[in-house]
DNA sequence: AAAGCATCCAACCGCCTGTTC
DNA sequence: AGAACAGGCGGTTGGATGCTT
């Protein structure tokens, strides 16, 4: 049985917002505040749906939205972001105060892509799926009209090619999942010592294939560590748990079987996200690591 | 000047998860 | 237990705009 739509789309308005529903939603708000989407519009005599109601105020008529201008600052934290987070564009908003997932999103897409993927082909580096694991966003490319005469349109910000080149951290593609269980196989190991602070590496099976490896796909494997955001005492790829499903000591954090066994790429990933976050390492608690991107 | 193409971005769509009943 | 609901997210679309020829 399929599910009903979100609310009956007969009647209603769609397309671009018109001055007078944005006075209308915003006056809605401010006196009822957010939430109750599907029966908003009824209430504030719009003739929208629910979800564009929301999308509408979330993107656009919100008093703290921040818009255009994205400073160098915010581009390079984006790339960085993205380089971490893959495609989770409200994560990384989150991280931009005033910003909106929808705006980085076009933003990625119609500016940063271009330039991480000339940064690469400036690197002369050979790609493969742990490095760059998300090429190039099919999105956007679909309706482009591959006529092959590219033109050197330059009327966008993406044009600072003399920025100091700065190391990019791939991880694979974050997935959205439900399942998280970390088994304690002989597989590889990574440990943080909060005293150093260093991480360490440990593999027992150079060959990175424990018995439990071979029955699951990449896939399925990267599964198990990579759950749903926004639910505290999830992991969202950097939370760690133990055999009984909590999460565990900053002293002793271990994960199995995700992570490549390119250790120095290991370590500079996570040294690359606490300067993302502006972090002391002496000072980190994995508790706010895991919760901070969830803020 | 205008036609054609490229680019941008607001908005829509479908899917997912958590909650409620 | 499972269906329905509500909210949230990322992918995609298409009209508007800008640029090139």
């Amino acid at each position: 049985m399929g599910r009903a739509p979100c609310c009956s789309k007969v009647g209603l308005h769609k397309g671009p917002w018109t001055p007078k529903e944005d006075a209308l939603l915003t006056k809605y708000i401010q006196a009822h505040g957010e939430g109750q989407w599907k029966s908003l519009p009824k209430k504030a005599g719009l003739l929208r749906c629910g979800k564009s109601c929301r999308l509408r105020w979330m993107n656009y008529l919100r008093p703290d939205i921040k818009r255009g201008n994205i400073s160098s600052d915010e581009d390079d934290l984006i790339i960085r972001m993205h380089s971490l987070l893959g495609n989770r564009w409200s994560l990384i908003a989150g991280r931009l105060p005033g910003r909106t997932d929808n705006e980085i999103k076009n933003y990625w897409n119609t500016h940063l892509s271009k330039k991480v993927k000339n940064q690469g082909t400036e690197d002369n580096s050979t790609p493969n799926m742990l490095e760059n694991p998300q090429e190039e966003p099919a999105s956007g490319n679909k309706k482009k009209k591959s006529s092959g005469k590219k033109k050197n349109k330059q009327k966008n910000k993406v044009t600072n090619n003399d920025e100091p080149q700065k190391t990019q951290v791939y991880l694979p593609k974050p997935i959205r999942v439900k399942a998280l269980y970390l088994p304690r196989t002989g597989s590889n190991t990574f440990t943080f010592d909060p005293n150093s602070p260093t991480f360490t590496f440990d593999s027992n099976s150079p060959s990175g294939s424990s018995s439990q490896e071979k029955e699951e796909s990449p896939m399925a494997k990267e599964s198990n560590v990579v759950s749903k955001m926004g639910n505290v005492g999830e992991s969202d790829g950097f939370g760690f748990f133990n055999q009984d499903h909590d999460l565990v000591n900053a002293s002793d954090i271990e994960c199995h079987s995700y992570f490549p066994t390119d250790h120095g790429t290991l370590q500079q990933l996570y040294e690359e996200y606490f300067q993302l976050l502006n972090m002391d390492p002496s000072q980190f608690d994995i508790n706010s690591f895991d919760q901070s991107l969830l803020e």
